[in-house]
DNA sequence: TCATAATACGAACGATCGTGCTATTGTACG
DNA sequence: CGTACAATAGCACGATCGTTCGTATTATGA
């Protein structure tokens, strides 16, 4: 999963424990995430899955951050080789929506946010910090496809990527709790109705 | 809170347990409730509050169904006073947005989803059976308002429901992430520019 | 190859978890 | 008023939690 190898070993492992904190935490969420379970998963002791995070917070953020970093590398990056304007925006939405369709267990960061999204402390920042970043970028998108005349030009753009954040929570919810097929169709007409209703005279 | 007063001892002290396990949980999810901890907060002692119910698992199946009863009875009766149709469907959307703005800790039932939405159990069924409740009174609602013309003929009341149920989740999210005021502002447009999508021409 | 630092282990700590068991208290009814 | 039963407390249990510490092992760089 490491695209650069690492130098020392203790760096390896320490991405390997990561790897499987990120599995088991994808399920049972980052606040579910025990040491002991964790060490087991990957063959170790507990104290020395311990000994590369200082304290279970750290360990947290280092999976959390993980989680971002994953999400941008299968969902913006790839979306990025589409050309500005509406091409790269439907990329997005559509590389989004496969990330929630192939996280069959659940969407890391989205559970993140809901475990610490009234609960202070560094997590809470970071993920603030993680939405704040993605909207910021989804509003972005939206503001190429402003720019190119292929949307409205008084189109808000904080406005419609609030709504497409909308259309994506929906999305996650009904995948994992009804029919994932029928989530998918869902999803994708409400974002075409998104469109259509910014759409240029 | 309770309409009608428990005939036993017994029952009255269950349902004060209830209380105060529902504003915990809202604040620290259902997995994150305690008997220990809840225990101290109604002053009782940890085997006394456990007594009233079999297990912990009984416990954060009542805790849930009175957040369920909570949403109803703040939400849904009172929009039933509003005339079948568009009114009646912007009195509950109208509810559930000030039922998210109030809720400041965050509503219990969407915690609850992303804690048990891919965990088989009990409390993952009690967690779609609400959900599935609670769209399906959505699209009664978007339903009535086609019947009465006040929505265009060809309107899939699913999809509205569906849609709805995502801007109700942007708004849950950034309520609490960002600023609540302004996602307020942004939902309330976005519902509109729903409606105004699906009118009558 | 050898010294040294990095890495991992094993055991143990105090705390807290859910859950039994046994008294003891309180309530309610004949 | 007294009896029966419901309700609560107290205590202890095994398990697991995050964390610390001392020691053994292993990798790294001179």
């Amino acid at each position: 999963m490491s695209a650069v190898p690492a130098t020392t070993k203790g760096a390896a492992t320490r991405e390997l424990i990561i790897d499987r904190a990120y599995a088991i935490a994808c399920g049972e969420g980052l606040e579910g995430l025990s040491i002991g379970d964790l060490a087991q998963a990957v063959g170790m002791s507990k104290s020395g899955v311990f000994a590369h995070f200082g304290s279970r917070e750290d360990l947290q953020l280092a999976v959390l951050d993980s989680a971002g970093q994953r999400f941008g590398e299968s969902v913006l990056i790839p979306a990025l080789r589409a050309p500005r304007g509406l091409a790269r925006l439907r990329a997005i939405v559509d590389g989004w929506f496969d990330w929630v369709r192939d996280n069959r267990q659940g969407c890391l960061v989205m559970g993140a946010v809901s475990e610490y999204d009234s609960r202070p402390g560094a997590l809470h920042e970071r993920v603030v910090a993680l939405i704040q970043r993605w909207r910021s970028d989804s509003a972005r998108a939206v503001g190429m496809a402003i720019d190119s005349g292929e949307l409205r030009a008084g189109t808000d753009a904080h406005q419609l990527a609030f709504e497409i954040f909308g259309i994506a929570l929906a999305l996650h919810q009904d995948t994992r709790l009804f029919d994932p097929k029928q989530a998918r169709v869902q999803a994708e007409r409400a974002f075409e109705r998104l469109l259509a209703a910014n759409s240029p005279p």
